[in-house]
DNA sequence: GATGATTTTTGAAACGTTTCATTGTGAGGA
DNA sequence: TCCTCACAATGAAACGTTTCAAAAATCATC
C-alpha cells in the first residue's frame, strides 16, 4: 500500500519519476519533485529494501561472521564495524560460528541469498572460506578477512601485530629476569595463535633461552583450557616462574590455577595475558597483557569493505594493527631460590635491570 | 542465472511445480520431483531470499535491537537468541542503540523495510517502541520486549525477577548483621533498575532498617558511574558498610574505589553486584552478585517470537525468569566499632569475617 | 513560428520468487 | 464409450523496485 506507485499517483507523477527523485539518478524539475516530496511527506513512505535489493542485485547489508559473540573480545569488534557500517547506511547481520566449519558454512550459503553488500568473517574453516570468497565476489559483493587468515588469503584482510606483540612481552619478561618461562597458546590451526608463539620463540631464543617442549601448551581460547593447561605447568620441575598466556580467557585461568594451587602472583608465577580485555585491569593482581585494538580492527574492516562496495579495484590489502604492551601487576622479577642471587641475574640478562622494571611498569 | 527458470529448464518442468517441489506446497509426481531436485543439486540452486521475501511478505531475519553489544551482559543474550533463532532457520540482524532514541527509531524504521519475522527488542526509548511495535504487527511481525520494559507495555515480554533478586541479596546482607547499606542503582527510567532499588528498599524497610536519601544513588550501569559513586558513599559519615550495585560493572567501579581509598573488601565494605558475569568470580575479592540468566532471556523471547511467527494468537505472555544468589568472597559480616558489640561472637573475632566467608563461600 | 538539439518525463520490462486460476491427465463408474 | 472427478502440472500475474528506450516538453537558433 504505501509504496512507490501510491505515490506516484499522490504526486501525479510516473513511477520513473518517483524513482529519479528518489534516487537522485537523473535530473527532476523543481515542481514536480517538490510534489513527489511531499507524497513521500504525507504516508512516511518508505522504500522496500526487499524489492530494492532484488532489482539493484545488492542490499545495504553486510554479512559478519565470527566464532561467538559471547567470547568478549568480539563485541569490540563488531561494535568498531557496526558503527562504521551504520553511519554509512549499512546495516549488520550477526553470525555465530561456534568455530564449528559446517556453521560457518551454512551461514555464508546462506547469507549469500540475501546478496549483502560485503563480509566480514572471522573465519573458522579455513579451506572453504577461500571458495566462498570467489562466490561472493562473483555476485559483487566484498570480502574482508579479520583477526586470522585463511593460508593463503588473497583477499583484504586486518589483522594484528601479533607476533611482534607476543616477542614485545616475551622481552619483558626476560628484562625482569625471567629464564623459565612457559606459554600456553591457542588453538595452532589459527594463524593468530601460531603468531603469538612464534613471536614467544623469537624472543626466547634471541635471549638464548631454552624452551622445552613440556612448557608449550596449546588449548582452546577459554578459561577451563587455561586453567588446565596451568595445573600442568605449575606441577613441572622445574616450575616456570612466568607464563604468557594467548589470550585474557586463558590467563584467567592461569590465574585461577594459581590461587587454588596456593601460588601467589606475581610473587611466585608472572602471568600475561593478550587482548587486554576491559576487565584485565580490574582483576587482582591486575592483569598485564598485550592490547589489541578490537574496536578498530572491525572499523577499519567496514572501512575497507565500504571502499570496496564503492568501487576500489586496487590489489588486495593487508592492513596490520600495532599492538601495545599493558605492563600491570600481574608481573615482577622472579624470586627463585634454585637460581643465584636474582639482582645479579637480572644484571646480566639484561643490563639497567631494576631500572628497566621500574620504568615499564609505569605504563599500566 | 542460477534461477528457478534455469531449474525449470533444466528439469524439463514449469516454474510452479519447482516451486511446489521446494516449499513442498503442493503435490509433485515421483518422477518430476526427482527431476527438479536433481537439477537443484547439479547446479547448487539456492533460492533467493530477496525475492522470495517481497513475494511472501515476510523474510527470515530476526531484528534484534539491543543498547550495546560491548556491555557484556548482552552478548549472552544475542547468544541465546542466535541460537534457538538459527536452529529453526531464521537470522539475526543486530542493532545497537547506544540508549540513543534517534538511533533506535532510525534502526527501527530502516528494520521495517525488511520484512523481518520478528522484533527482539531491549528499548531505550519507551515511548516510541509502542507505536513501532503496532506497526510492525500491522506487517505481521511479531515483537518481544526484553530485560526491560516500556511503562505500559502490552506485547509479549521476557524479563527476569530484579525486584526479587535485590531483596534476596539485601536481605543476605542484612543476615550479615549489615544495617547501614548503600545503593548504586542503574538509570532509574528503565524499569529493571527500578525494580532492583524496589527489591532493595523493600528488604531495608521489612527489616526495619533506614535508608538515608544519601545512601541512594543513581548512575548508568558502567564502571565509571560505580566508580564515582562509591566514592560519594565512601566518604559519608557513618560509611555504608555494604554497597549494593545494580550491575557488575558498577560494582566494578565500586572495588575500584574501594581499592583507590585504601578500604578492604570485604573488611572494611561489603559489595554486591547483578549480573554475575563471567569474570565476577574471577576478581579479586570475587564478587557476590545475582545472577540473571542471560541466555535464556534470549532463547525465550526468541522461541517466544518464533510461537507467534508460527500463528500463535493466544494472549501476550510475560515471562519472568528467576535470577540467583551468588554469594562470594566479596560479602562479609560488618567490623564496625560504632556498632554495639555483635552476638555473633565469630564476626568480630574473626578477622574481618574469615569463618562466615568460608561458609557462605560454598554457594559459589 | 519552424527546426533541431537538449532536457525531462514516461511506461514497460526486468529482478526471482509464490500463488492461483486454468488446463491437462488418467481412473472409475455408468 | 462417455462422463465425472480428483489430482497434477502449467503459466501468468503479482510483489515493489530500478532502468532504459522512447516520447514529450523545453530551449536556442534562425
Amino acid at each position: 500500500m504505501a509504496n512507490m506507485k501510491e505515490i506516484a499517483r499522490i504526486a501525479g507523477v510516473s513511477l520513473g519519476t518517483v524513482s529519479n527523485v528518489l534516487n537522485g539518478s537523473a535530473r527532476v524539475r523543481d515542481p514536480l519533485r517538490r510534489r513527489v516530496e511531499e507524497a513521500v511527506q504525507s504516508i512516511g513512505y518508505q522504500p522496500s529494501a526487499l524489492a530494492r535489493g532484488l532489482r539493484r542485485d545488492k542490499t545495504n547489508m553486510i554479512g559478519m561472521v565470527i566464532p561467538d559473540v559471547t567470547n568478549p573480545f568480539f563485541p569490540a569488534v563488531i561494535r568498531g564495524a557496526e558503527d562504521v557500517a551504520f553511519s554509512n547506511g549499512y546495516r549488520l547481520v550477526l553470525c555465530n560460528t561456534d568455530n564449528d566449519h559446517v556453521k560457518e558454512l551454512a551461514h555464508l550459503n546462506e547469507l549469500r541469498t540475501y546478496l549483502p553488500a560485503g563480509l566480514i568473517v572471522i573465519p573458522s574453516n579455513f579451506s572453504d572460506l577461500t571458495k566462498q570468497a570467489e562466490s561472493y565476489q562473483r555476485n559483487g559483493a566484498a570480502v574482508v578477512c579479520i583477526d586470522r587468515l585463511p593460508k593463503r588469503w588473497q583477499g583484504d584482510s586486518v589483522t594484528v601485530a601479533n607476533e611482534h606483540g607476543a616477542a614485545a612481552v616475551t622481552r619483558h619478561l626476560i628484562r625482569l629476569g625471567h629464564q623459565r618461562i612457559a606459554v600456553i597458546a591457542g588453538p595452532l590451526h589459527l594463524t593468530n595463535s601460531e603468531q603469538r608463539l612464534r613471536g614467544f620463540r623469537r624472543a626466547m631464543s634471541e635471549a638464548g633461552l631454552p624452551v622445552p617442549p613440556e612448557y608449550v601448551q596449546e588449548t582452546s581460547f577459554d578459561v577451563p583450557g587455561g586453567r588446565a593447561k596451568a595445573m600442568l605447568l605449575l606441577r613441572l620441575l622445574p616450575r616456570p616462574t612466568a607464563i604468557f598466556a594467548a589470550n585474557d580467557m586463558i590467563a584467567m585461568g592461569v590465574i585461577e590455577a594459581t590461587r587454588s594451587l596456593g601460588l601467589q602472583c606475581p610473587g611466585d608465577l608472572s602471568i600475561v595475558g593478550f587482548d587486554d580485555l576491559e576487565f584485565a585491569s580490574l582483576l587482582n593482581p591486575s592483569l598485564a597483557s598485550v592490547f589489541q585494538p578490537g574496536y578498530q580492527l572491525g572499523a577499519t574492516a567496514a572501512r575497507l569493505l565500504l571502499d570496496r562496495v564503492r568501487g576500489d579495484t586496487s590489489p588486495a590489502r593487508h592492513i596490520v594493527l600495532e599492538t601495545e604492551l599493558r605492563i600491570r601487576e600481574s608481573v615482577a622479577p622472579p624470586v627463585d631460590a634454585s637460581q643465584p642471587p636474582q639482582r645479579r641475574k637480572a644484571a646480566t640478562a639484561s643490563p639497567p635491570g631494576t631500572k628497566k622494571r621500574t620504568s615499564t611498569r609505569r605504563r599500566s
